[in-house]
DNA sequence: ATAATAAGTTAGACCAATCTAACAAATATG
DNA sequence: CATATTTGTTAGATTGGTCTAACTTATTAT
């Protein structure tokens, strides 16, 4: 049984992982916000409970012990906020830090609880896949919006970078998880993106938004 | 903010004030299950944080603000287990457990949308009263049905112990909360209550039973 | 009233998680 | 290649929560 922050590295470690980012001792104490010898410290104690691999100045890499654990804590995390915004009506932007702290309830109970409630989602509305009660994730392959062409309909199905100021932004325009957009025009000047929506109405995204839209054609 | 540890030493204490215990270190430390010179230096600390007073040999009690803070931490711990039974549906028997865990998560948000989906309840499913958001819990004046003489009805409102045992029995009794109960009549021999339930059903309660109940007269 | 028992305290230790200051090792750069 | 910069490590301290052993101070019981 981790303790709470040892769970937190866990999952830190493997964000960090996914995100294709060298896991180094600091990178690790920059992303927990801690120094570097407290993250050092930490490695080492995780290495010895065989949740990970570190070798001095070489990347730190998860075991399979420590992968499975950090996917159950965002299991456990990404349940939670499904669960917060569909059954308890929370918004998008609050659920968040709810969720940080709901993650190290220990009893499995009670998330399997929420999954039975919600229905066994694989994808939460970030469309970011929640692991299964073994930490194995369903493998999705998005396209960012802005690999995209004019004239073609995809679905949104996630976000790349789930800010709350993001969340916000696509909430005012009308855009949701499952939303149809069709790229009317590139603007080749600035990169923007014309879409037209589902209500036929039409809205101007940029660049830099496009990027963090995750979508599959249809 | 008190740690997730303090909180656990203040609804400690607080539960002992309720039930007339002196609140002594050795008894804390026992309720606790931490050594003596552990509970003493945490009471020494709380102290510090102004949450309660205590002078050697003299019984601790909590002061307003410790008070306050104890019923906050009782509030999210009742309207949790009335969650996870009507909302979650888990049993009875499932929920304490669980909610040991889930009342330290410091969003108060999530309890008041609990309090919300719930319908802002003043007593739980065992009688006891679910403080509101400010520690404030309504103050209820039932009697021990030891205390009710023949030929006085009543209604059960509580339960003082509630031990899954006591649960089970009175299910099996078919008495639950708001059941209407007549006193026929009390044996001088072993103090046991005859009563008359609604279905005109006759039953035998023992006074240790009795004792439990918590009734008010109607 | 004095001895036995219970209650409370002190001292010293440990572990988890953190820090700063100072140093060492690897990598990058002029 | 030599030096500057980045990266990692050591050492020593702190805080929160816990322990045991040994001691002191009340209470109780004979």
């Amino acid at each position: 049984m981790p303790t709470q922050t040892k769970e937190n590295y866990l999952k830190a470690i493997y964000f960090l992982s996914k995100e294709n980012i060298n896991v180094s001792i600091t990178e690790l104490s920059k992303r927990m916000s801690v120094s570097k010898p407290t993250a050092n410290n930490m490695v080492k104690k995780m290495q010895e409970k065989g949740w990970l691999f570190y070798k001095k100045y070489k990347p730190i890499k998860l075991t399979i012990k420590g992968e499975r654990l950090g996917a159950l804590i965002v299991r456990k995390h990404r349940l939670t906020e499904m669960f917060l915004s569909q059954v308890m009506s929370f918004g998008w932007e609050e659920v968040h830090d709810i969720a940080e702290e709901i993650e190290h309830i220990s009893s499995n109970l009670f998330f399997d609880r929420m999954d039975e409630i919600l229905g066994f989602p694989t994808l939460d509305p970030h469309g970011s896949p929640i692991p299964d009660k073994n930490g194995k994730i369903l493998e999705v392959n998005y396209l960012k919006l802005t690999t995209i062409k004019e004239g073609q309909k995809v679905k949104l199905c996630g976000l790349d970078n789930s800010s709350k100021d993001l969340l916000v932004y696509l909430n005012n325009k009308k855009i949701k998880l499952g939303s149809v957009l069709l790229v009317l025009h590139i603007e080749k000047f600035d990169n923007s993106f014309e879409i037209l929506l589902e209500n036929n109405s039409t809205i101007l995204l940029t660049f830099n938004v496009c990027k963090s839209l995750l979508v599959e054609e249809v």
